[in-house]
This record gives C-alpha cells, structure tokens and sequence, in this order.
DNA sequence: TGTACATCAGTGAACGCGCGTTCACTGATGTAC
DNA sequence: TGTACATCAGTGAACGCGCGTTCACTGATGTAC
C-alpha cells in the first residue's frame, strides 16, 4: 500500500497503476503481490477504506475545535485543508479519484462521502438547535458543502501555498453563503 | 472521435483507452489513428473542446428560457440535467473526467469551467443589478454555484430517470441556498 | 482538355516491451502433542 | 523439551497477449500549367 501511494503523489489515477510496477516500487517479485490482494482494484479499495479514518480525524479535529469556541465554518475548513498537507496521502487520492475507477472502487468513495455528509447533517442540525435559528433542509445544505468542499479540496491539491490560502478563504465564503441562505430560507 | 466516444459509454476513463482500441472501434488500422491525432491524448483534448461547445450551448439555452421568464434557478439546472441526456455525449466525459488525466487534458478541463463559472458571474451581476438585490462576491458565488451543479451533474450520469429527477430538484434548492446566501451576506 | 505532381487517408507486417497470471518451490515462523 | 506439521511471505521462470510505434507502400482526390 505505501508503495501504491507512493506512485500515486503526483497526477496518476489508481486505474493506471499496474501490479507489477506497484510490486517492483515495494521491492517484491510480481507474483508476491498476490499474497495480499485478489488485484490492484482491491488494493485500491483497501486505499480508500484508509482515507476513510482519515476522514473521521478530521471531522473529530473540527468538532473539537468548534467546542473550542473558535469561528466554525473557517476552523472546519481549515481542518479540512490542513488534511491535503499530511504526510499520509490517502485523503488526496480519494479526491483525485472522486468520479472515476471501476465499480467497488466508485463505491468505497461513495460511502465515505455519504459519511462526512451525514455527519454534516447532524452537526448543523445540533448548532441550529443551540442558536434557535432553525435551517432548511439540512441534508442538503450539508450535501452542498460536502460536495463542495471536495471538488475545490481537490483543485487545492495542486496549488501553491498561497494560492492554497486564497483559495480556503474562498471556501469559507463558499460555505458560509451556504449556510446563511439556508437559515434565510426557512422563513420563506 | 466517434469511436472514442462510443467506447468511453460507461465508466470508462479516457486515459484507459488504448490507440489501438479505438482504432479497433473506428474499423481502421492502428498506425490509421496517426493521420489524425498525434495521439490518444490529442484525441482527448479535442474531445472536451467539443464538450466546451455543447457547454456553451447550455448557457445560450439557460438565458432564452430566462429572458422568456421561467423560474431561473429551476430553468437553469434543467437545461444543464437535460444536456446529460443528449445524444451528444462529450459533456458527460468532461464530467466524468473533471479530476483526472494529463495535465495538457486536466487544462483544457479547467479552461471550460473556468468559461462556465465566468459567464454564470456576469449573468449574477446582471440579474442583480436589474432587481436592485446586490450579490456578495458574486465571482465565488457563481464559482460554487459551477463547482456543485458540475459535481452533482457527474454523479446524476449513472441514476434512473427519477432519482435523476430527484436530484434536480435537490440542486434546484441548493442552487437557491447560495444565491440566496449570497445576497443576504451584503448585508454584513 | 491533358498531364504531372502533391496531398491525404489508408494499408499490412513487423519490432520490442510491459503486462497479468500460472507454476512448483523455499525458508522462516508459529503451533499441537 | 522435541518433533511434526501448518501457515505464510516470498521466489524465478515461463506463458501468451495487447500495446505503441516504425516502415515502405497504395490508391483516390485535388491542383497547376
């Protein structure tokens, strides 16, 4: 798997990779690799059940941070950010590989979007309760963040630090204009 | 490019078609292709060109079914889910491929977007000024009003014709979210 | 109206290469009695 | 404490296959004089 990775820093999708350019980077004959997976599909899988605890870290790092008391919308973008910089790449892939790859692969993708989205949901149902500022369908509102935080992660990926900044600004506002029409739509 | 299209039907990814593969499709030899293209790459990039014109058709669609004065925001998304049923399918690979492939073909991805989200902007401006509703920064508005419906257009390619229904309706409301957001945040 | 030449889409044969997968085998580590 | 056996990660050699690319060539269509 670190070898998979490995392969994958820069702009190659999963699909591309072979099992014996991922056996000869892991420094094992071909044939070794089918000691512990059925093919490179599987492997990938196994990446993104990876990404996936990645996930739940940030989403429990934001819900600290929120407790905290810091600004909520910029202190979860920017835990969400600060995951693209981590040395353990598995997040990256999963954005890069968001809407491409075989079934089971698109699937184990899925499910760790529903996830984070249902989190959201929740999340926003329980602040919109403490301030008494009801929201308009919360699963939506938090599938729009969802999906949106994800494609603009994905384009944060391969830009410079300071674009990186302007760009989690952006997003903030992004969210936020999400945020504020769905309070304001209530009252409609 | 026919042939490329054909074999790119389902959730296959441009950079997993073999030049050989489409010549096969095409019924000509494989050193045939290189009258054409340079290679499978080339043939790529000309694909989402002419998915940068069906694109531009959907804007010039968008804003005839608004000056005749449908409901905009529903108008506007029903153009875009309507396009994912034409026949013409080189949107649909613009969508599947958003996040992935070469850089020459990742660019020419981000040039059509970028087109997109430019003209959604002047179209907000416009509309705003005309109702005297300012818009808070309508350039980010109108860059996660692009990045959701693109995102969410990607995923409504593989739903049945009524979770595909169900899930316009759900843009439709995340759309109004932003906008709505949007004007409200000039007031701050 | 003819003739000469250029262009252009196409051809079949051949090349060397990296691929996924299979085979029978090895040697180290763990486990039951 | 020894012995027998199971498990497990690894090996090298071989297979047939599809790949991108090259070569010299063809025949139809257009164009200049």
């Amino acid at each position: 798997m670190d070898a998979a990775v490995r392969l994958l820093d820069s702009q190659r999708s999963v699909s591309s990779l072979s099992l014996r350019e991922i056996a000869r980077e892991a420094g094992i004959a071909p044939n070794s690799f089918y000691r512990h997976f059925r093919d490179v599909d599987d492997l990938a899988v196994a990446l993104i059940d990876q990404a996936g605890r990645s996930l739940r870290g940030i989403i429990r790092e934001a819900r600290s941070r929120l407790d905290s008391g810091e600004g909520g919308v910029r202190a979860s973008v920017e835990v969400f950010m600060e995951q693209l910089d981590s040395e353990e790449q598995t997040l990256q892939i999963l954005l890069r590989e968001m809407s491409i790859g075989s079934p089971a692969f698109r699937k184990a993708v899925d499910r760790e979007l529903q996830y984070f989205e249902d989190e959201l949901r929740d999340e926003l149902v329980r602040r919109a309760e403490e301030n008494k500022a009801p929201i308009y369908k919360p699963h939506l509102a938090a599938k729009a963040i969802t999906r949106l935080v994800f494609t603009l992660g994905a384009s944060a990926m391969e830009l410079s630090a300071e674009d990186r900044e302007t760009l989690t600004d952006d997003t903030i506002d992004m969210v936020r204009m999400i945020l504020t029409g769905a309070t304001a739509m209530t009252e409609m």
